[in-house]
DNA sequence: AGGTAACCGAGACGGTACGTCTAGTCTTCTA
DNA sequence: TAGAAGACTAGACGTACCGTCTCGGTTACCT
């Protein structure tokens, strides 16, 4: 159960409300997608999810934590790790299901904010780079075994590439100056593994 | 003067005082280096100007368009328009400057406050694209003249790759997973612009 | 004017809103009426005064202060300072005033309260103590007189004598084990002299 | 037993933990003398005493009604009940006793919270205004005493002599503005007694 | 000897107020 | 009439206790 860190428990004691705990991620997402990640605050939520703020900040450190919390249980898409059989299949299989957030106002508004918090906030931008990070892994994993498979050299800089391909869709996100289409995800792909020096082209 | 647009003055009365506005300019860089971007907040960039709060309400928005307008003074390094000849060298020379940000922590926390508060304030966000599409224009130029040169094909999607250049830079700027670092700049242009199918060989 | 004290005025800043002013005040007095010292909060006033709590705490030190200052602008009973021209009859005057607070639950409230409070905070403590003194400076002052009339021994202790007359009004007061009424207070200071030796009686 | 009203035992069941109880008498008792009586709160109690909150609650009402039985239970004098034959040596005696309180900081920080919170809780009020009753018994007792013997005319008001005789003590206590010192005893006992018309001289 | 009732610890829960903070706006005086 | 000073409304912050409520576990009396 990857929410609300569970604490120590030795022995008796009350256990924790699954009610009170679902409402205040329902309550999260609800406000995020209604007024927006930056109108949300910790006293809304706990309104909305009737429930009181201590219990809030019993299990959340942060306004921050709770939306990724509820962001993560309610609504992240479960990210494929594809295998198609070739490199540029899986990549485009991923960044087609990466892309797929732009159509989702909820989900964009929610990485955007989430995004804001971590340079804002450094507590939670240890807690935010973990998640990146993982998230970074899959992506690593797929060119890894595209080198295992001969379909990039050895010496291609796979840290590089990699946040070339997130830096892409972030940057977009973030900057709104251009839109993000899944359709856009093969040529974006094609265009990574040239630079990576794939045989597949050219 | 690339500073809190001057209002239109038709007749007499005092004129704006250029030390509070000066002094405005220098307590909010001063105070973003010394207490991070989200530390600084109107009351304090008052106090530590000796000024009034109306003052920086009449001629700033925001915190955050302040900010930018001060680093945008005091701080932003002229973005080379470089010409090397060779696009390789153009984009090098751009990176290896635009990467000298990280060496900067001054820098580093400006662009990261201003990209959050872009996030989270959409009037600000307008203000800041425009100032990140003007940096677009540099890049793209250098792109746009390396086709027209032969040295990028003219199917090559000039619009992505600036994307996945800038992308890289904002990604590993605003996580912080990985250090970035000038001497890495030319490897990265390598790479982009072999996904572009450059000439210059692989 | 004694009543939330005024602050250093320098220079030119926005004046004290005399509404707001007074509808703190008023919404303190009401309050306790309705619901009791204890519980009103700032931010029933508040509520209550429609005023912004931090307007509040900037000339109020706690509620105590605050309600203090509302029972003396607005309810406290302008003390008699009697001159009957005897000892006796001018504080039988004194007493028949004082005790008549019984008969207005308010200012009974009022007084338990404040006394309640000066016990919890000790920094009003101070406060309420200055506020007690000048009352029994008023008392002082008769027996003082009584002492150059004649009417009591130059021996007689006076600060003792006013602390039985104040005591025993705010034992009955506080402890609320016996009556306390205006047709009383003949006796009681009949009672009172008599153990300071006075010439008039036995 | 005074202490905790022990509930109505019907059957079996686990007997009251007398560590515990003890316990917590132990702990509040250190608490008012270590941080004040205000400053005091269940919580604080049970942690001290490394008892759950809830066995608190079950056994006493307030902190309030806690504090008192703690006091009782192991500060209290033994507030003597004099015979020394005259009404001026009963009185003395207690007074001298009562005075002593203002030498124990711990008594004088006790006696002036439980005062304190008899003015803003009712239901303790009630539980506070007995204990005080039978103290004033004391005194009345000795007063009666004193008619029976002749030492009193059968006139005089023993109840308003009474609070005279503790209204002193509590006014000083309260407010703070004297010195309260058992050497005074003998003083206002007498002062007290002429004004009652006692025969023994003046 | 077993049941069972009341105890005890732990600690989560809904509440409420606290006093602080910052945002923006508004008003007054001064230069 | 710009600017300094600063009072104002508004509302979230995170903390502290309150008193209540499960829990799991422990006695000790009473069949």
């Amino acid at each position: 159960m990857p929410t609300g860190e569970t604490h120590n428990r030795r022995t008796g004691g009350r256990t924790r409300s699954q009610d009170a705990h679902h409402a205040v991620l329902t309550a999260a997402i609800e406000l995020v997608e209604e007024i927006g990640y930056q109108a949300v605050t910790i006293e809304r939520i706990a309104a909305r999810a009737d429930v009181a703020k201590s219990t809030i900040y019993r299990w959340w450190k942060s306004k921050a934590v709770l939306v990724m919390d509820a962001y993560r249980t309610a609504v992240e898409q479960r990210m494929p790790e594809p295998d198609t059989g070739s490199l540029a299949g899986d990549l485009t299989a991923f960044a087609t299901a990466l892309y797929g957030v732009s159509e989702h106002s909820l989900r964009m508004r929610t990485l955007r904010g989430l995004m804001a918090e971590a340079q804002l906030d450094p507590a939670f931008a240890d807690h935010f780079r973990e998640w990146v990070e993982s998230r970074r892994a899959v992506v690593l994993a797929l060119l890894d075994r595209g080198v295992r498979r001969g379909e990039l050299p050895p010496t291609a800089d796979l840290e590089a590439a990699t946040d070339q391909f997130f830096g892409l869709f972030w940057y977009r996100l973030l900057v709104g100056h251009q839109p993000l289409d899944p359709s856009q995800a093969p040529a974006h792909v094609d265009q990574l593994l040239h630079g990576l020096g794939t045989g597949h082209g050219r």
